[in-house]
DNA sequence: CGTCGGGTTGAGGGTGATCAAAGTTTGTGG
DNA sequence: CCACAAACTTTGATCACCCTCAACCCGACG
């Protein structure tokens, strides 16, 4: 499958491109390189000329503070294009990092520029695509700012496995996910050893086998009731 | 003053624009209205036909769990289009409100689309403000999730500052923040009895005079330090 | 076999939550 | 202009969730 294949097959989940825009983003000219596991891919404070789409893989966005700790604001899936901000933001504010080994498709701004400028539908849909981005970081918000421990995890994990059934590469209940419990504590605001309990009380509770990176939630809805979750806020479904 | 010249202004601060843009972006048919206090805007899972230009006043976006937290997303200034999402998300998932009276112009979607549609450069324009937006979000996942409650209020205020700062519409150290420490609470994932612990932690320490609703801060760096406050996510001063 | 990253467990401590009540300011209607 | 209510701020006492520190375990991999 090409690079660009699956960000097409992406943005037609729920917008609708006619025959000549879906050729034109197939069209766009991706540098496919293979990135190793624990990679920045960008830096805060840099200024790419390019942004990334993911073929395969998982990453992650980042930012660290002067005390030294990470906060992870969002996990990407394959299909997603993390830094398409910097088409319009020159600088980075945060990094974006692969959390395993990921295959990725760089398409230099000039080229998405000049796609965007000449196709206005591939512009709305690329620009709601950062506006689903805004949505999930939304929630995250409300994640680590409102809930208790065990619901965040419950949340993530909802969510995590909604995404990638929605791309249709797993099962919402079923998938493997590359991240430690150190990451997981970053992503919830948590430190790694109360995550690690956490797990241990999901487990318990039924909701949650986990060993290795792969995950299986055999009650998806009382997972979903307890981390309060409810998946407008990814998007997947309307027609813009 | 015309409303959409505010946003105008907002605009041209970060990104050229010229004299055609401009002119469009002004005949924009904006339906000024007052709103009160503590009224919303949008509501979430509202599907909004136009999109939201403040005047003057505040709004704050927000969301509220199953347990009924609420947790403040976003505080937005004048000249900032809180709910430009909905012009390509239709449903909304959060909502919009008034913290104090506000003037508000509304301006329907289609213009909007007609607008971007025939100006690629005010679309990009308009993304930009939405990825900024982004950006902001992004940082308070970092507030809320990885700094103290000391720490998170400092960064709070200094970033309402420098934001006003930004537009012209007050010095960085000195503003109007219609906000109640109830507030304050849910934009910090706080209670509001420690956030006037908090409060009184900041008086003590000589960096904030807060009464009523006029803030002042009087030694803006030691604030800085201490909130690990960096504007570089606000990205206010690149040209795109 | 030794090392290393990551998971697990335990004990103790602190930040911020909760509950409750009093004080203060603001707004409203008489 | 006063009386009163409502909203907001402040204070105190107690509690719990999650952090910190520390050690140990386990499997992967050299």
């Amino acid at each position: 499958m090409q690079a660009t294949d699956r960000l097409l097959r992406k943005l037609q989940i729920s917008t609708s491109l006619d025959a000549e825009d879906a050729k034109a983003i197939e069209r766009l000219p991706a540098i496919i390189r293979e990135v190793p596991a624990h990679t920045a891919i960008v830096r805060e404070g840099e200024k790419p000329g390019q942004s990334c789409l993911l073929v395969d893989g998982f990453l992650c966005r980042s930012k660290t503070t002067d005390a030294g700790k990470r906060q992870i604001l969002s996990i990407h899936i394959p299909g997603e294009i993390p830094d398409l901000q910097s088409l319009h933001l020159d600088i980075m504010d945060h990094d974006l990092t692969t959390l395993s080994r990921s295959v990725v498709g760089f398409i230099s701004h000039e080229a998405l520029r000049a796609l965007t400028r000449e196709r206005p539908s591939v512009a709305e849909a690329l620009w709601r695509e950062t506006l689903i981005d805004a949505a999930v970081f939304r929630e995250w918000i409300v994640n680590v700012g409102r809930r208790s421990a065990v619901a965040r995890l419950a949340h993530l994990l909802a969510e995590i496995g909604t995404r990638l059934q929605g791309i249709g590469l797993a099962a919402g209940d079923r998938f493997e996910l590359p991240m430690t419990q150190l990451d997981i504590a970053d992503a919830l605001g948590l430190t790694p050893v109360h995550v690690n309990r956490v797990v241990q009380e999901l487990r318990r509770a039924g909701l949650l086998e986990l060993r290795k990176h792969s995950v299986f939630l055999p009650d998806l809805p009382r997972l979903k009731g307890l981390g309060d979750f409810d998946d407008l806020y990814l998007h997947q479904s309307e027609t813009a």
